[in-house]
DNA sequence: TCTGGGGTCCTTAATCTA
DNA sequence: TCTGTAGATTAAGGACCC
């Protein structure tokens, strides 16, 4: 039997969560992101912004120049997370078969919905009702049997739109749309298929799988073969934890004194390691970005011997990539940090290794994390010393 | 011309290990 | 004990998403 999947998504998520807090901003262009003058993109733009041809992603001087009487504001990410946690329940107060996809989209099983809240189309009614009564947003839903089906519907009538696709209606729903309106189809995908005159999903269909194989490898071709017929997995499950977490710093003006990327990566490295602590995790990854001129992008990594939450660790570990990198002396546009790898359960954690300093070291953390909590991030300056003081034994040894 | 920040997933090649 | 191999892991980079 099929399954009825619900996406639901959004609308202008940022922008319209300012507009309902700020009511004189109701009706203005509102562009979330990067302040005009500073480096950097479009988060979100409201309705009235995308009429002048403002939209995510695009470079924030062009939407100055194209829409200047706009509002710009900075992105309150604390905030909106808050309003994705509201949804969630809202949404699980609908079905607790529900996934929530990114902080403004989620993914309901509705496929035994039908007793308590009527057909698809009225439960759909009833989630959007309840979102708009309880939060003030709106949002656009689609339906469909599978995931894929149902997220490309809830993108073909914004804002506040409702598109239900029937099993049987599935190959026609499809044939007419762009390509780039499948999930995973972007920039680079989308011209090597413009370039083999395929431009909408239907003539992605007709195309023999042997021929997406050639130009995108097996697993590529494939995967493009299954969307393209309307294929894709139809399980909504809870997800697990995230699988990283990083920070990085784009410069004013790109950055040349190591002084200065010492700091920045020391910064970077605390917030790594007061947010692991506030969630209760531990990598062993350490990533280095580096974004040179030219927009020149390299990462390296190096995998610890066990995992760490300790800043210095972190710290240490990136500034010995950067240092070791053929980078150094190069003016950097961005650096960045990632820890990864939170697979394994944590000697810090467990206590399974060293345990008399690891702990030592840990205590002093979680005093310094809830003295920042209480008094501000700026309470307690990360240490300027890391790199001399740290345990010899914290450095990453090679195999 | 100008391209953020925080993520996920995939591919490929080299290396390690059972 | 040696060797070949398959599978896992590591590392770097790319594409994509919100």
């Amino acid at each position: 039997m099929p399954r009825v999947i619900m996406h639901i998504d959004m609308d202008a998520f940022f922008a319209a969560v300012e507009q309902r807090d700020d009511p004189s901003l109701m009706g203005k262009p509102v562009i979330i992101g990067a302040l005009p003058g500073s480096r950097g993109v479009v988060s979100t733009a409201s309705y009235e912004a995308r009429k002048f041809g403002v939209h995510s992603a695009m470079p924030i001087a062009q939407a100055h120049k194209r829409c200047p009487h706009g509002v710009f504001l900075p992105p309150v990410g604390r905030k909106y997370s808050q309003v994705s946690k509201q949804i969630k329940s809202i949404l699980e107060g609908v079905t607790p078969r529900m996934q929530m996809a990114s902080v403004d989209e989620a993914y309901l099983d509705i496929t035994d919905c039908e007793k308590l809240h009527g057909t698809p189309r009225q439960t759909a009614l009833l989630a959007k009702g309840r979102i708009r009564d309880e939060l003030k947003l709106s949002c656009s839903v689609g339906i469909g049997p599978n995931r894929l089906i149902a997220k490309i519907a809830s993108d073909i009538e914004k804002p506040d739109g409702l598109t239900i696709v029937t099993p049987e209606d599935v190959a026609d729903f499809l044939a007419p749309l762009e390509v780039g309106r499948i999930p995973g189809i972007g920039k680079v995908t989308n011209r090597t298929l413009a370039k083999l005159g395929i431009k909408s999903i239907g003539q992605l269909a007709a195309t023999p799988l042997e021929k997406l194989v050639r130009h995108f490898g097996k697993n590529g071709g494939e995967s493009l073969n299954r969307k393209s017929h309307g294929i894709s997995s139809d399980i909504v499950e809870k997800r697990e934890g995230r699988k990283s977490i990083s920070k990085e710093r784009t410069f004013g003006v790109d950055e040349k004194n190591p002084e200065k990327l010492r700091h920045v990566l020391l910064k970077l490295s605390g917030d790594i390691g007061r947010q692991l602590r506030k969630e209760g995790r531990s990598g062993r990854c350490v990533n280095l970005k580096i974004r040179l001129d030219g927009f020149e992008t390299h990462t390296c990594a190096k995998t610890l011997e066990e995992s760490t939450d300790a800043d210095d660790v972190i710290f240490k570990s990136a500034w010995n990539l950067y240092q070791q990198s053929a980078y150094t002396g190069r003016p950097v546009r961005l650096i960045g940090v990632r820890l990864s790898d939170f697979g394994r359960e944590s000697g810090t954690q467990l206590g399974l290794f060293d345990i008399p300093k690891k702990e030592k070291t840990r205590s002093i953390y979680l005093a310094m994390d809830a003295i920042r909590d209480k008094f501000g991030a700026d309470a307690i300056k990360p240490a300027d010393a890391y790199d001399d003081q740290v345990d010899k034994k914290a450095t990453p040894k090679k195999k």
